[in-house]
This record gives structure tokens, C-alpha cells and sequence, in this order.
DNA sequence: TCTGGGGTCCTAGGACCC
DNA sequence: TCTGGGGTCCTAGGACCC
């Protein structure tokens, strides 16, 4: 009885994605890459099969790839925001307490006794499937460490049809006795060898751990991780995202790039995009930050990385205030003659955009027209696409881009990229 | 040719203040 | 002989997450 936590968990969740829209995908070995097309960042249960790690480097796998067939493709975020939005209005419908936990989880509060919950869980399951063609996971437990963990024993355990609800299970801890600490939520390599070497191995070792050894070694935080693993509830759910702290836009360029014309152009897009983030969170930013740096994996290159931070003159979230402030940052710190391959902007200092302190010697009025300015912008680009509307400082071109060789469609946001279906 | 881009929380230690 | 004590704020660094 009692409240419950379930986590629902989207399986290799951009793969998924991908072949909705690419049915001849179903039992391939499939792969998405990151920005630029460095690493693997997800895999289909075949491509598993076949040894590719998470994180590998795209291009020392070509030649796998290649013998074996695997479909790649680039990151299509429009396309995974688009399907996360929709996977998450249908788990909303389900449970009026819902925490987002990333594009591709969530946790929901369940009420009522074990077998009704799991039963709820299945419907969930075969909804998600209907509505939106995504397999998820689910684990269900009394605390949201225990339901993460079940959600990872469902992955690795076809028999259990995708779904596993631990709550009040006669063999708990014979299945945490079988897990390795490392699966644990909060317990990341450096813990788990520091966990390893002091004899805690598996989960249940963990949940066992005297107290004060692990408010010493691993602090508050991973008290409370303990505390979670017995059935304790110390992590509640957390329905309203609060304002993120701090924000960052950055990228690596599709080729080394050295001219100062070209990382004004990438330093006033990620000005303008952060301002962008920034508004739509109804915040104002009080720094900014600007950083290059040269490619480190390339020893034999020059290196030289710098970064530097300034005070806005008021809390602001204006774009071109940002984009001319940015630019004057890079000019700082840019030294010619080097092969740059990042840049990056970061606000910090985040405060609500309607507290914020007026400039004293701006007037009012001036601050509002350019609020409308900006609505007026995000509006546009908000119905007709990103980049719709945007400062000429962004540049045109664009070549520094990212490289995005394997793109899909956006099928789902664009009118002319819909998926066309014949009927023969 | 070629290695992502975001975030969070916690602690220790220094600066500074009274 | 011997150099207060308590509090706050900030930053850097370490750990983790997806």
C-alpha cells in the first residue's frame, strides 16, 4: 500500500526513434552518434551484441560497421525532443505526480496495492507502445534508487517482459546480492573502486555498509543513496524543474578553424542561443563567460585554451547585448596562428528576469521595447523554426558547423519532411 | 581527417568581516 | 610562555548523471 515510485525508462531511446521512422530497422544493429559525429551515444540491443562499448569514437569502428552492416546516424535532437514531449504527455495522463528526469525517463508517483501498481505499470507499458511506438522499461519500487536499479534488472532480463516491481519482493536481497555495486545510482567508477577495494562489491554489500563509514567516504549524498537502497524514501519527486543555475552553449567544430572571422560568427550563435535558453526560462543573466580552445587529442598541434568572464552591466537576457559583449570577450583571448577546435559561451549568476535590477542609467521604457524585441523573435522561431530569425554576427555560412553526415528527418516538426507512405 | 554537450551537488580552503 | 573565535561568501575541484 502506500505510494510508489516507477520509473519509466525509453530502451536505447534515439535508436528507438530512428526506427519508427525506419521499420526495415527493427532486428539490424543500429547506432546514433554525437554532435559532430564523434562517439557512439546509442545502441540497439544488436549492436550490443556485436561489442560496440557506449562513447566509442566513431571513426575507429568503420570498419565493424562496415562488415557487419550497421546502420548509422547522426544526432537528430529535433527529432528526439519532438518524440520525448510526446512520450511524456502520455505518461502524464497516467499519474498527476510526475518528475521529467531526462529526454528519455521519468518517475511517477503509483498508489494502491503491489499487484494493482503492476498492473498499472503494464497498461503504461502497452500505451506508451500504442501511442507513440517507444519500448520502455519500467521498475517499481518504494524509493527512486530502488526503482532505477529495477528498472536497469529489466533491461538485462528479457523474462521479465519489461517490467519488474520490487516492492515488498521476498528475494530483494538476493537479487541486490547479484548486482554489482556499480549499478547503483550515484555510484560511478571512482566509488565503486574506492567501494571494491574497501570489500563492498555488490549492492547488497552497499545497502548493508555501516553508516558512518559512508557519511565519511562518500558524504551526504551517498548517506542518502544507502538510505534509498533499504527501503528508506530520502529522494522525493520533483514535478516543477527549477531554473537551471547556470547555462552553457558550446560546441566542437566540424574542422579545425583558425581565422578570428570565423569564432566571432560560432561565439555570437551560442551567445544568441544561451540568450534564447535563457528567456525561455524567464531568466536573466548576471556573467558571461567566453572560452576557445585548441584540439587536445592532437598533441603535436599547438595548444592553448583561455577563458574569460565579465559582469553584465545588468542582469540581462537581451541578444544583442550578449552577442556584443561575447565578441568583445573573444577578441581577449583569441591568438592567432592556432588551430581552434571549440568555443563556447556560459551565463551564470542566474537570476528571475522580473527581480532583476534596473540599469540605472538606461530608462525604463528602453528595457521593454527590447523585451518585445525579443518576444517578438522567439515567437517567430519558436512557429516557423529555429533560425528563422536571427543576427547577422551569426554568420551565414556556417562552415565551422557541426558535422552531421548520417542526419535523419525531422519527421515529426517539418511539413516538408514528413514520412511518406505508399501503399503498392 | 577523426574523440559530445550539457547539467547537479558537495566539500575544503581562502578571503574577509566583526 | 605566545598569536581568538565564529560566521559568511566565493571558488576550485571532485564526484556523479544522462
Amino acid at each position: 500500500m502506500g505510494e510508489v515510485f516507477a520509473l519509466v525508462d525509453c530502451n536505447n531511446f534515439y535508436v528507438s526513434c530512428e526506427r519508427i521512422f525506419r521499420p526495415d530497422l527493427k532486428e539490424r544493429p543500429v547506432v546514433v552518434l554525437s554532435n559532430n559525429d564523434g562517439n557512439v551515444v546509442s545502441l540497439s540491443n544488436e549492436a550490443k551484441t556485436l561489442g560496440i562499448p557506449f562513447g566509442a569514437p566513431f571513426f575507429k569502428l568503420a570498419e565493424l560497421i562496415a562488415e557487419e552492416g550497421v546502420a548509422v546516424f547522426s544526432s537528430n535532437y529535433t527529432l528526439y525532443g519532438d518524440m520525448s514531449r510526446r512520450v511524456m504527455d502520455t505518461l502524464s495522463s497516467f499519474s498527476p505526480d510526475m518528475e521529467i528526469y531526462s529526454i528519455d525517463e521519468a518517475f511517477l508517483a503509483l498508489r494502491g496495492g503491489t499487484d494493482a501498481v503492476t498492473g498499472r505499470g503494464r497498461d503504461i507499458r502497452e500505451t506508451v507502445m500504442r501511442w507513440t511506438g517507444i519500448p520502455v522499461s519500467i521498475g517499481i519500487a518504494p524509493t527512486k534508487t530502488l526503482a532505477k536499479l529495477a528498472s536497469k534488472v529489466v533491461k538485462k532480463d528479457s523474462s521479465l517482459g519489461g517490467l519488474l516491481n520490487i516492492t515488498g519482493h521476498p528475494h530483494l536481497q538476493e537479487i541486490l546480492g547479484h548486482l554489482d555495486v556499480e549499478a547503483v545510482w550515484g555510484v560511478g567508477p571512482r566509488y565503486g573502486g574506492m567501494l571494491r577495494s574497501a570489500g563492498f562489491r555488490t549492492v547488497r554489500d552497499l545497502m548493508l555498509a555501516p553508516d558512518h563509514w559512508v557519511r565519511k567516504k562518500m558524504h551526504v549524498t551517498g548517506l542518502r543513496t544507502v538510505m534509498e537502497l533499504r527501503g528508506i524514501s530520502c529522494l522525493a519527486l520533483e514535478d516543477a524543474a527549477p531554473p537551471k543555475k547556470g547555462i552553457v552553449c558550446s560546441r566542437s567544430f566540424g574542422r579545425p578553424v583558425s581565422s578570428l572571422e570565423e569564432l566571432q560568427e560560432a561565439v555570437a550563435s551560442y551567445a544568441a542561443r544561451g540568450a534564447e535558453k535563457l528567456r525561455g526560462q524567464g531568466s536573466a543573466a548576471s556573467f558571461l563567460t567566453v572560452f576557445i580552445a585548441t584540439n587536445r587529442f592532437v598533441p603535436e598541434d599547438p595548444q592553448y585554451s583561455n577563458g574569460v568572464t565579465v559582469p553584465l552591466p545588468v542582469p540581462s537576457s537581451y541578444t544583442p547585448l550578449m552577442i556584443r559583449t561575447a565578441l568583445q570577450l573573444l577578441e581577449r583571448i583569441y591568438r592567432p596562428g592556432f588551430r581552434y577546435k571549440k568555443a563556447g559561451v556560459m551565463f551564470s549568476g542566474i537570476v528571475p528576469q522580473w527581480d532583476r535590477q534596473l540599469d540605472l542609467f538606461r530608462p525604463v521604457r528602453e528595457s521593454e521595447r527590447q523585451q518585445r524585441l525579443m518576444r517578438v523573435m522567439d515567437g517567430v522561431n519558436r512557429g516557423m523554426g529555429r533560425d528563422t530569425l536571427y543576427f547577422a554576427s551569426q554568420g551565414v555560412t556556417r562552415a565551422w558547423g557541426m558535422r552531421r553526415a548520417y542526419l535523419s528527418r525531422r519527421y515529426t516538426t517539418r511539413w516538408n519532411e514528413l514520412p511518406v507512405v505508399r501503399a503498392i
